[in-house]
DNA sequence: GAGGTTGTTCCTGGCAGCGAAACGCTCGCT
DNA sequence: AGCGAGCGTTTCGCTGCCAGGAACAACCTC
């Protein structure tokens, strides 16, 4: 019946170990929205969009301008990205090693290939893209470097998820349901895990027509010199019209691409991942 | 000594029009900070890099990680910077049509050429590099897609600083003083204002080792409907060794890619905008 | 030139966040 | 092993910053 002084020492509910600034909150709230817009917006409309009043949003705008995270366009008064967001994003790369040498084997695997080549990493239970090279063909895949994609349909995102550890595995296929986006895409729990098993066995990933219609897409895992995936490239090649690259001919490249920029990377080719041939 | 009510009341003259968000301030040093470097730091190097306590620090990281755009790594309790940071960055180029459209002009110049290509555009009267495509050299320049370079000692910088308003450039030449670089970097306001004339008349610039030993460098300004030269493109050819691409066959390539990407940005070769300074 | 719309400024109560200090954990030194 | 320095995290009270409404200004529309 007493009330022990520890449930009132705590009035406002404090999360312990949860503590947030809030005006921090919302200018991240502000620049990532700012992100998703492709044009500028007012100080009302971004308020709006967000659910804030019109002078917190412009306060905020104008420390995010006074450091160049934000454009402000002085004919029509609208806000933009400014390009020091670009910058400090950018900066990202330069501590990611992966970046640096896949990159030479993802032109080698256009050149060679003529299809567009992509290097993905894990984040947050999704695909982020951090590279990607076009391949010669006049239609161009709708897939911007930066932008993310669900992990159980794409090549890249079933290499990395393959090849975590089981724990994780159970808890990002649980974290959110697997959304069909075409028929081929794999929403069932266990035969998905069946997915990834053969993935493991093969070494490299098919994405047939799970993301998009139409899209076929081979993805295998970048191992650094701990052994963890930590990051996937793949080539994606377009179904319609003549298929011009042999599937096989496209694993191998694509497989043997991984394998040499993991050896860069330090790895060393610890036992679990199966001879791929 | 006794402080009345009323004089409390305006505590600090409010510079009138400057209104900002101190934590959100901080948050964005701490960015800018993460960004710079290649390694995780902890919440104590952090601080005292900045000039913040430690608890503000963490309390401002926290909310960056909960928002994704730091990371948190658990094995050394150490920072850096998150994915949703370069996501948002990247959203930038989704609204920069310039990019888009000269996409494939860099790849054909890279292609025929076989030296970098790069795209850049003006922001704070300097230069960021929005996208580069390596040429078939086995050495690589260092220049990352994101990072600043100065306008006056680059074939981009001048191309883009050639273009603008009088008063514009008068206020860019004014605002920082011209860094030596090289021995043929441009330090003299006088000189590079002729330069500027000069690149005008020809339609492209050059960088004659003036930003980096061994270094030459053809740049042509991109205009948009407006006749506005929103970016530039460029191609870099280091001088050491045998020198395979002959200079005029370069500019000529070079200022018929930035022609072309221009007409493909609306901009229909309008005589210039003369008068207004 | 009047009315509507949008961005900016002013003002004050209320409370969020800052910094100092304390806590517990992990290393490294002895 | 023992101990203490160094680090990340948490707590706590006081300071000063933000929210919200409303008036003001600038711009466009009619």
């Amino acid at each position: 019946m007493a009330i022990s002084s520890s449930e009132v020492s705590a009035p406002q509910s404090r999360p312990r170990g949860e503590s947030k600034v809030n005006s921090v909150d919302r200018a991240l709230v502000i620049l990532e929205y700012l992100g998703t817009q492709t044009k500028e917006v007012g100080v009302r409309e971004l308020g709006q969009a967000i659910g804030l009043s019109k002078s917190s949003v412009h306060r905020i705008l104008q420390t995010l301008r006074a450091r160049g995270f934000v454009k402000w366009n002085p004919d029509n008064a609208r806000y933009s990205l400014g390009m020091k967001a670009f910058e400090v994003g950018c900066g990202i790369l330069r501590s990611m090693e992966a970046h640096a040498v896949a990159k030479p084997y993802l032109e080698q695997l256009v050149a060679t290939l003529g299809e567009t080549a992509f290097l993905g990493v894990l984040d947050d239970a999704e695909l982020v893209f951090i590279d990607k090279i076009d391949g010669r063909r006049s239609v161009r895949l709708y897939a911007d470097i930066g932008s993310r994609r669900p992990l159980h349909s794409t090549g890249i995102g079933k290499a990395l998820l393959a090849h975590l550890d089981r724990s994780e595995i159970d808890r990002i296929i649980a974290a959110r349901p697997l959304t069909a986006y075409t028929k081929n895409t794999i929403t069932d729990p266990d035969a998905l895990r069946a997915e990834l098993e053969k993935i493991r066995r093969q070494g490299y990933a098919e994405d047939n027509e799970e993301m998009e219609d139409g899209l076929y897409c081979v993805g295998a895992p970048l191992f650094n010199y701990s052994g963890r995936p930590v990051a996937a490239i793949s080539v994606s090649v377009p179904k319609m019209g003549q298929q011009p690259v042999q599937k096989d001919r496209l694993i191998k490249a694509v497989v043997q691409a991984a394998q040499e920029i993991s050896a860069k990377l330090g790895y060393s080719g610890r036992p679990k991942a199966a001879s791929l041939g």
